[in-house]
DNA sequence: AAAGGTGTATTTGTCAAGTAATACACCGTA
DNA sequence: TACGGTGTATTACTTGACAAATACACCTTT
């Protein structure tokens, strides 16, 4: 389910916390879904449980996932609404460079969200073809 | 021209490739015209003229500048459409963290877009006040 | 040839990121 | 309370990236 590739540069506690979003966001993983054990999923993929820990600390900063002492991690409850609108504001926040890049390139609205929408349906095609 | 933060987590020599890259890519430095010498780049920034000439080495590597032992750097001269294909690869580079950012936050294709297209409108609505 | 400009190969030092080892605290159930 | 499960605070180690120091080679002009 979670696959690590520990010569990619990308460093491993990062990869994780990647996957599990995408894996929340896909719906693979719902609200109160357990998340693996540390100790089951470091020994799965042959790392320490401290790296995998510290993966799951990046995601509950995030607000995606609850710790609960001594008890495992889940995934955290998501009102849609509330959810809805810090998402979009966090995509606004990702597509700023990509605005004022557009104008200083001299490239035209058009060119640039045809360009975007390109990626976006590479990126979807990866994914299926993962599966 | 060229401004560095070193405190932004981006390498120094990564930011002045970043910049120079973009200033080409944009028009404002043209084809055959000197890079600043890497001492008074340096000096000017307050960096090793070390870290100024790493940069250069890498853009030479990707073809954009050309070297001459003993003489200044110059921007390599570049056909039309390789600096139309240029100018796209920037931006796709600047939109990488918006693709990866929708599919993580589980959004779809039409509402990113949308959002992005807003957003460019925004801006161009922002330029025309400020005239 | 000398001077003052260009860029850089090589070496060195520093420092933070990433990962792992260790040991501990909490929880639920028998 | 004892056990086997959960997560983690703290510490330590390793490694690579980054940047600077040093010294050198090349070019043009005088």
């Amino acid at each position: 389910m979670i696959v690590i590739d520990p010569n990619s540069g990308v460093p491993v506690y990062r990869q994780l916390v990647e996957q599990v979003r995408f894996l929340i966001a896909s719906g693979r993983l719902a609200g109160g879904d357990e998340l693996p054990s540390t100790r089951t999923l470091s020994e799965q993929l042959g790392l320490n449980p401290m790296t995998v820990s510290k993966a799951y600390g990046l995601l509950e900063q995030d607000g995606v996932v609850q710790r609960r002492p001594g008890l495992p991690i889940i995934v955290a409850a998501t009102t849609r609404e509330a959810a809805d609108g810090a998402r979009l504001e966090q995509l606004r926040g990702l597509l700023g460079p990509a605005v004022t890049g557009t104008r200083q390139l001299g490239i035209s609205t058009t060119r640039a969200v045809a360009e975007f929408r390109q990626l976006l349906a590479d990126q979807t095609a990866e994914e299926e073809h993962d599966r």
